[in-house]
This record gives C-alpha cells, sequence and structure tokens, in this order.
DNA sequence: ATGGTAGGTTGCCTA
C-alpha cells in the first residue's frame, strides 16, 4: 500500500526542519518535492537518508530544482522534461521505485499573463502532455506529482474573480491541464473528494491568506488509470503550513493499493 | 495605486 506525496518545500534549505518532522510523523512512501532552491551538490542527502530514503536530483542554483525521495530502491531515472533540448530549467525527474512510475513535476508560473513566461508555461504543458502520453503507452502505474500552478475550476480557489488574470487561472493554463486529463489521467484529490470546498495546498505568505483560508488548489497528484484502479486514498495534509517557517504550499498525499 | 511576505544568483528577481 505505497503512499505517494507531492510538496512544495520553496527551499530545501529554509525548509530542511520543517521537512525531516513531517517526514518523520507522515512517514509516505514516495515523496516529490519542487522548488529545492539548490544544486544537486548542495541538496542536504544525509538527514535525509537517516530517515530511510533514497533520494534521486535534479536541482539548479537559486531557483526550482525537484527531488524524489522513495525508502525503496529508486531506479531508471530521468532528469528534464523531454522535448526541448534548450530548456535548462529543473522542474522535472522521474523515476521507477515502489513499483510505480512517478514524476515529480514543477510547472511554471508563468506571470505575467501575455509574456513570454506565459508561453513558457503553456508549451511546457504541452510538452508534459508528450510525456505522459509516451508513459501512458507502457500501461503502468503512473503517478505525475508536482505543483502544476493551475487551478482546474472556480471551487478550487476562494475567489475566482480574484484570479481571473492569473496565469494559474487563465483559460489557456486550465485547458492545457484539462487536455492531460482528457487523455485519460484522473486528478486523484478530486476523484475521491468530487464536492468538497475550501481543499487548498497553497495561501499566499501575504496579507495572512492562511489564517483567512484565502488558498488555491494547485498541486495535484494525477494518475494513469493502472494508477487509478489502485486509488484508496487522497487527502491534503495542512499540519506543515501552520508550522513557523512554512512552505506557502502543503502536501498532498495518496495512498495506492499493491499492484 | 500601493504594498503586503518569503526565498534566493539580493539591493532586484521570482513566486
Amino acid at each position: 500500500m505505497p503512499t505517494v506525496a507531492t510538496f512544495n518545500v520553496n527551499s530545501i534549505k529554509a525548509r530542511l526542519p520543517n521537512l525531516l518532522d513531517w517526514l518523520a510523523a507522515a512517514r509516505p512512501d514516495v515523496v516529490c518535492l519542487q522548488e529545492l532552491k539548490c544544486t544537486e551538490e548542495a541538496f542536504p542527502r544525509e538527514p535525509i537518508e537517516d530517515l530511510g530514503y533514497n533520494i534521486a536530483v535534479f536541482g539548479q542554483r537559486g531557483w526550482n530544482g525537484v527531488a524524489i525521495l522513495s525508502r525503496s530502491r529508486i531506479e531508471d531515472v530521468l532528469r528534464g522534461l523531454p522535448g526541448d533540448p534548450e530548456d535548462e530549467q529543473a522542474r522535472y525527474i522521474e523515476a521507477f521505485t515502489a513499483g510505480i512510475r512517478v514524476a515529480s513535476v514543477y510547472v511554471p508560473n508563468g506571470n505575467p499573463v501575455g509574456s513570454e513566461k506565459f508561453a513558457y508555461k503553456l508549451a511546457w504543458l504541452e510538452r508534459l502532455r508528450g510525456r505522459a502520453r509516451e508513459l501512458a503507452e507502457f500501461e503502468e502505474a503512473v503517478v505525475l506529482a508536482g505543483d502544476f500552478n493551475v487551478i482546474p475550476e472556480p471551487i478550487d480557489c476562494h475567489d475566482p474573480a480574484a484570479w481571473a488574470e492569473d496565469a494559474l487561472f487563465r483559460p489557456e493554463s486550465r485547458r492545457a491541464l484539462r487536455a492531460i486529463l482528457h487523455e485519460g489521467w484522473i486528478d486523484a484529490y478530486r476523484a475521491l473528494h468530487p464536492e468538497e470546498r475550501n481543499a487548498y495546498t497553497f495561501w499566499d505568505y501575504q496579507g495572512g491568506a492562511f489564517q483567512l483560508d484565502h488558498g488555491i488548489r494547485i498541486d495535484h497528484l494525477l494518475l494513469s488509470p493502472e494508477a487509478a484502479d489502485r486509488l484508496e486514498e487522497a487527502r491534503i495534509d495542512k499540519e506543515p503550513r501552520r508550522r513557523p517557517k512554512a512552505s506557502d504550499h502543503t502536501p498532498v498525499i495518496v495512498r495506492l493499493r499493491d499492484g
């Protein structure tokens, strides 16, 4: 019954104490991390290995950076999203572990709308769809877990009007995510909690957004049909967001039946 | 119309 979690830590260095506490308490089998903001060399391997995790990192200096942690052996690691050899941003790492294929995904933010960054976001999502299509051909259990920087529906946002012009909620961004879902992937959290409101994974640091529950749901685990067949539970763990020195994101966790 | 917060390749860029 492996559990797979996604957690945008907003700097692994700044978040290390909180992350270690959370790993020790929640004990997820596989964890996809985003926004490490460090190189592979600078990644704090030891304290995480001491909690029983193997680690695969794709980092860069200062920004972005993704990793996979797993209690099982990590095999067949792919660093970087295929489809653009010019792209140097560390936003995608994929591997086989714990009997499933897993990717840690950090979709570009894309603000401001209409900028080069927005075009990059849409192109990146299109490349992700291409990779998802390749992965689907293997007919294995696959989990694409990460910060998608897309609010799928109005229900995933405390105030849709306030986000209407934001790259996270623009129709183009939502359509790009939907294009992946339409090819047979499911949003694990929404599949098990179809009506639930206020199911957020991100609250801005500014303006007391967390205390007011002014959040958005942008961290997702997309499941291939073979993984969806095994989906048992999906939940948002708000505890890490309550702590001092919290990330602005909080983890989402799914549990899959044994395959 | 501004600034509010947090992190980093810090006195500005990204989120």
